[in-house]
DNA sequence: ACGCTGAATATTTTCTTGATTATTCACTAT
DNA sequence: ATAGTGAATAATCAAGAAAATATTCAGCGT
């Protein structure tokens, strides 16, 4: 037996080629750029592709999956600021989920094509991106309640009213119909809504 | 000169033609009905048709016009039940919205492709159709604060801010992405969410 | 057996090109 | 002047062939 490990790491190849991808999605479009293509900026066959991935489909799965997991970790990384009021930190998650949308539409329109795709073939991937952010508005209200910044009955309920209530700032569709700016204000006047509440208090 | 005004009322005509055009977007679609069968429906030549109606999109737009209205008056109904209390009629007219957005879908699907058409060329209804229901909000905001219920310190942002965060339950796009009974449950959810507020009152 | 490939097959897109359809216009009847 | 038309023109759609692309597979070199 050799003593060594197998050449290449099948990871490191799978990265190869995702990142191969990325550029080409990128700067082309999903549709625009080949398997044949792809595989020729990894030196290799497009045959062996499939070795490595389903389908080109899956490919775009890969990278939309790692993309959606970057924003999870940015708004995690926002929760997990643990010495900062709840409250802010919720204006701000709101502010950079809006921003990480708006950001992936404006400098990269071409993307749009693969959302498409995506949506269309891999909702599942949908599901578990809205599960991880249902999952950080859980954290960030229990966190307010245990600092007595929050009073809440129902935190599962409340956590998913807010992620129905700010779905227009996540979904990448609706960026080209208002500008960045009216986006923002009214994700502040939402945010602020669903901090203070409307109903006075006795 | 003739004592009678003209035979036909101008507007009568108009209202045919909308009436047959309804019918046909209904049964067949925007794009599979043709101005030949439209103007065989009101006895007329399709050149007439450009007498009343600058195009075919124009003839859509009008009966998608008259539609948003039908939707803001059946809303104004239900702000205009003074006696209920304010909360009560936000709820209301938030499921309202709801359930007209969801049943225009299902029960006519074909609507769709007119509801695209629309939206692409004449964003101006849409911007009108918002700004009634900005209306109406700020509307039930100003009674609720006048019955003592609400406590607002800017209504105008307060509805912008209602607005947005309702948006989903109005967009007929958004429609087959969940179960009515989904919509319902998160219309409600978020309905109290801005009818209580999380911030704990001192 | 493993990692890969070229060639074969299946699926999608593109490109014609002939219809359909929207729109315009010169003209008729009242 | 008004309500209307038929015929001409322009724009769009649709069917089918050709080309490009995705995907599969038998087999090669190690």
């Amino acid at each position: 037996m050799n003593i060594t490990a197998s050449k290449e790491n099948p990871d490191d190849t799978r990265q190869q080629i995702l990142a191969a991808a990325s550029d080409r999605f990128t700067q082309f479009g999903y549709n625009k750029t080949t398997m044949a293509e792809i595989a020729k900026d990894c030196d290799m066959s497009a045959a062996n592709l499939y070795r490595f991935f389903e389908n080109k489909l899956d490919i775009g799965a890969n990278l939309a999956c790692g993309c959606l997991n970057d924003k999870i970790a940015g708004a995690q990384e926002i929760v997990n600021q643990k010495q900062r009021p709840a409250t802010d930190r919720l204006r701000e998650l709101v502010l950079y989920m809006l921003h990480f949308t708006y950001n992936q539409w404006a400098e990269n329109p071409r993307l749009n094509e693969m959302v498409n795709a995506i949506c269309d073939a891999r909702m599942d991937i949908v599901d578990t991106y809205k599960q991880g952010e249902h999952g950080l508005f859980v954290e960030l209200l229990k966190d307010g309640i245990a600092e007595d910044e929050f009073s809440i009955e129902d935190v599962d309920d409340t956590a998913l009213a807010i992620t129905a209530a700010i779905a227009i700032f996540n979904i990448p569709l609706h960026m080209p119909m208002h500008s960045l700016e009216f986006f923002e204000s009214a994700a502040n006047s939402v945010v602020t809504l669903i901090l203070n509440g409307i109903v006075k208090c006795p």
